[in-house]
DNA sequence: CCCGAATCTCTGAGAACCCTCAGAACCCGT
DNA sequence: ACGGGTTCTGAGGGTTCTCAGAGATTCGGG
């Protein structure tokens, strides 16, 4: 059928995402979206609040915002780990409190995004994150999408059209990588703009038509077009027939 | 005989719509046509109301007018969330209120209508939402309308009549769903323009016609027609008999 | 067969929508 | 601090869509 969005243990049940982090905006869009792709999610809003939660829910991963009001993150984080050894965690920081901190955590295979992200940039990790774990079907082959003669190898970042390396811009990435993961579906910009984006851009959907014009002199030029315009509604990805 | 309109718990029980918005008008003809569609409405004129009423009335998707009378939209949102973390949201704008636009509403699952909006959009992003949420009968898999020859996939807004793809105008395309959500029913000019067009369009009956020969144009053109005129009644889309 | 009413189709104007260009702002590494 | 690459804003221009008006056509009753 469609796409295997949600990972899921061998034996087909679902994986489990604790998301932790202070703002309820954030943890409730969180929640849902990745609950959309398929995953088994609770939230918390504190680290004591997480830590009682991760006692019986048993998380495969956790996105764990690193400044939390009780808590500090990485005292979480030995919490969980003592009792689950095996859970990857998904650091949020703040811009411009990166560095030396989290430069150490990410040597254990996790992973950490920066504050303000896009939902495709934290999903992308995510997924990564628990691909590298083996909780993929597909386990520990390189993520690879293939949409007709386009393809992308996300963990090298490398795209190609028919065979031919093109060369792109992380936005462009970004958008592209949410297109070919919702093939033959329209997308309108505000739902381009709400994914690919991030949560506090304020800007215009004008940007979405300016960086699909730029996909397509990359992808579609010269080409049989593979993004078309429905009007008044968005864009969509096809596979060329035949 | 089949319902193929209103979706339904796994067990059966009629899935429940509240309807929020502070003109009587609206919620009313809101009212009427959701429950036709065989859902369990119950409609609101505020937040307070609202709020009131989802208490024990534990709505399985909420219509909410972003703007009421006492509390902002999102406050009334939050509320609602917190009682039944699940409900989907289908939000109503004003088209003039500039970038009063949520980033992430569309990726949380929800989505929304801007005013004035015409009943069959509303009903289909409504559909959609339920669909998605897994309230489906059919649950996820993509919306598919056939009659006859005639195929739509609502998702890829992609029409076909036997086998060959048809481009059609949004105007088109909406006019044609409401056909084919009533096949061998004969629908008047008055309800297809009540249905198709916004509830603010003052023209006159004539569009239809006009619309209905377009369509026959992309649809019926050297075909045996499906769409067929009943003198002083209305058209009627019918599959081709056998 | 004839006539009136209903319907169909053509046309054009205005509006909405989308694409692209050019340049400003920003970030980054050197 | 400089320079290249990236992101974003604004405006211009072209295309498509919607809809009203008018004339052509069809239908059905007498």
């Amino acid at each position: 059928m469609e796409d295997l969005r949600g990972l899921s243990h061998a034996d087909g049940s679902p994986v489990r995402v604790l998301v932790v982090d202070d703002e309820p905006d954030l943890t409730d869009v969180l929640g849902r979206v990745l609950a959309q792709e398929g995953w088994q999610v609770r939230t918390a809003a504190d680290g004591a609040g997480a830590i009682g939660i991760a006692r019986d829910f048993r998380p495969d991963a956790v996105v764990l915002d690193i400044m939390l009001p009780d808590i500090d993150g990485l005292s979480v984080l030995r919490e969980l780990r003592a009792a689950s050894p095996e859970v990857c965690v998904l650091f949020l920081t703040a811009r411009d409190a990166v560095e030396d901190r989290v430069a150490g955590i990410t040597a254990g295979g996790d992973d950490y995004v920066t504050k303000p992200f896009s939902l495709e940039e934290l999903l992308a990790r995510l997924r990564g994150l628990l691909r590298r774990a083996g909780l993929a079907r597909q386990a520990a082959a390189a993520a690879l999408l293939t949409v007709g003669g386009l393809s992308m190898d996300e963990d090298a970042r490398e795209v190609t059209r028919d065979g031919e390396v093109v060369e792109l811009t992380p936005t462009e990435f970004e958008l592209l990588r949410f297109l070919m993961r919702n093939p033959r579906r329209v997308l309108s910009k505000e739902q381009i703009l709400d994914r690919v984006w991030s949560y506090d851009f304020g800007g215009r959907a004008h940007v979405v038509e300016l960086y699909v014009s730029y996909l397509r002199k990359k992808i579609d030029a010269g080409r049989t077009p593979m993004i078309h315009t429905v009007r008044g509604v968005g864009y969509v990805l096809k596979p060329e027939p035949r």
